[in-house]
DNA sequence: TGATACAATGTAAGCGCTTACATCGCACTA
DNA sequence: TAGTGCGATGTAAGCGCTTACATTGTATCA
């Protein structure tokens, strides 16, 4: 791969009669440089298409413009509806994204990680919080600016953005309670290494608790966030607690799967069975019944996030924690048992 | 923004008392180092928690391991998926992945992928074909390996993994032709920056044509991706050509669009009108009435692509073309007329 | 008119790494 | 024993840039 030899800095200086330092001026501090002198140099630049080497740049300065985003997956809706606003706000700043993907995996997570900080990231967003406290003392170490997005997190003292997913489930169930549900199932993705996840259920749990229910009791399916697998995660629930009068899902995507396995089972919804997701993508307004569900403001939680990192990678020492607020919509899939 | 002072080669050469040239082949040609010297060095690197300066690095060797993606948008599951399966395929390979959006703008695109090359991106992945010569000349002229994804051009000669968007969508409205329509209005997402557009009206028009229709006075609407425009789209259509039976679309958001429009104005797909889509994403699938389409092999696009841009980043000049096949998904959007 | 200040530019060191080339020491051979 | 070859290591020259410091030229003032 000879990158063939692109003109450098020398190039240009040669070309334009002047020294290394003068074109570096022009460059980087134009009004260090007299008007002549610019226009000349400017022109030289132009000849020779001249651009600077990055990497040279990046070598001296210890500045890379780059943001690092380590997210789950891009192949959910609302990680890549987030990062787009995430890059639509630091592209202006003139810094550059840099993706990888941990598949919910920690260990992966790390790696990738360490793989962005070895790269000169200047910037971490990070989602959610389950790793090991030994990353944060590592970035603290390297005083590499990150934020946590995607959960608020009480007890921690990371700079985050995010929304309490414990408090917007904990509501979502105490509707369905009101609804006069009695018997309750929940389908979620893994919890282990996902505490957004497990915060929700968390809060169902809890509101199913002060309501008077024995939580413990309460079924709880762990599935990946697919249609398909929500579906035979449905269609289990259903054969083993034929009681089960509402199905709640730690997401959008798991309502749909099981919205359309229950259809397919000769099920009503939410007559037979109510059923509530949350995230508020937009299929749950393209599947019928349309599904009740909390909305996450995803957008602006990119938009957050990227502002903390470019004011925190300015210098500035941002240990900001913003919560976003959430909200119920109540749409059709979740009605009084028997409705 | 002090990094503070990371540890450097010749830190660690002085710890191991070596030369920084023994270090640097530990790391990175093991096999020209006695063990004994090798376990001493590796040690050393532990001890001080070194990790090579991938600035440095880069600008000595040229090479950054790093491939950038100019890609319309990231809030578009095709694009979402594909990249996801793209980064898939590099990531084993040591690549990272620099992600900008054109937001279907030339002159933006232009832009990024300076930005790209500036940083030092050892290959590129764009999609489609909407770009000035200059680009494809200032690629060459810079030795950076590129491959244009979803998108396969007849009369070109660059590297391209894609298929042939007119052919499919040409032989989709055989099919509805087939099916006895003869009223045909179509919603686009705009052509004139969008090859994959323009490609599919191409190919609706063509095979019209064949059939025997005016294919210049078909309705074409060109709105954005998105339900509210295409349902907007709709609206008109049904309003201007009220004879119209079919109302295919460029894109399966757009028919979820066209379709939740109809049936809240109370007409009955595919009973009164017929839509199609294209894609085949899994909204399709959720929607009442399901969407005829065409399918996209999205994620084995993002694989060959990467596969493609792998091989020419190690110096192999492959100027391979690969045309994915795509098929015909009939579900139940799309019906004879009054059927 | 000579001293002073400051704007414009140049000089050169050095960022952390790779690698061509030089050096060293030892086993082997004649 | 001297000569040869080779594996292991060291030396040092850059890669293309920024920037502290040095130098130059010119306007300003007493």
């Amino acid at each position: 791969m000879p990158k063939s030899s692109l003109p450098t800095l020398a190039d240009v200086a040669r070309q334009a009669n002047v020294s290394t330092a003068t074109i570096s001026r022009v460059l980087n501090s134009p009004e260090k440089v007299a008007e002549s002198t610019r226009l000349k140099v400017l022109s030289a630049i132009d000849a020779l298409g001249y651009s600077p080497n990055f990497s040279a740049k990046a070598l001296v300065s210890n500045r890379t413009n780059t943001i690092g985003a380590v997210i789950p997956t891009m192949d959910n809706a609302i990680f890549a509806r987030g990062l787009q606003s995430f890059q639509e706000t630091i592209t202006p700043a003139g810094v550059t994204l840099l993706v990888a993907n941990s598949y919910y995996n920690p260990a992966i997570e790390e790696q990738q990680i360490r793989t962005m900080i070895a790269r000169g990231a200047d910037g971490l967003l990070l989602i959610g919080n389950t790793r090991r406290n030994k990353v944060y003392e590592f970035l603290d170490h390297r005083h590499v600016p990150y934020v946590i997005a995607w959960n608020y997190n009480r007890g921690t003292s990371y700079p985050c953005v995010g929304f309490d997913n414990t408090a917007a489930a904990q509501q979502l169930t105490q509707l369905a309670v009101n609804f006069g549900h009695q018997n309750f199932a929940l389908i979620s993705a893994a919890q282990k290494y996902n505490d957004r996840a497990r915060d929700r259920i968390t809060g169902m749990k809890r509101a199913l608790k002060d309501a008077g229910f024995t939580a413990d009791k309460i079924p709880v399916v762990e599935v990946p966030y697919t249609i398909t697998d929500s579906g035979n995660a449905f269609k289990k629930i259903i054969q083993n607690y034929p009681d089960t009068t509402i199905v709640m899902c730690g997401n959008d995507v798991q309502a749909v799967g099981a919205i359309k396995m229950a259809q397919s089972m000769g099920i009503k919804v939410p007559g037979d069975i109510s059923i509530t997701g949350f995230d508020d993508l937009e299929i749950t307004t393209i599947i019928q019944p349309t599904v009740t569900t909390v909305h996450v403001p995803h957008q602006k939680m990119g938009i957050k996030a990227a502002e903390m990192l470019l004011t925190m990678m300015n210098g500035e020492t941002t240990k900001e924690r913003i919560k976003l607020p959430t909200r119920i919509i109540e749409r059709e899939s979740l009605a009084a048992p028997g409705k």
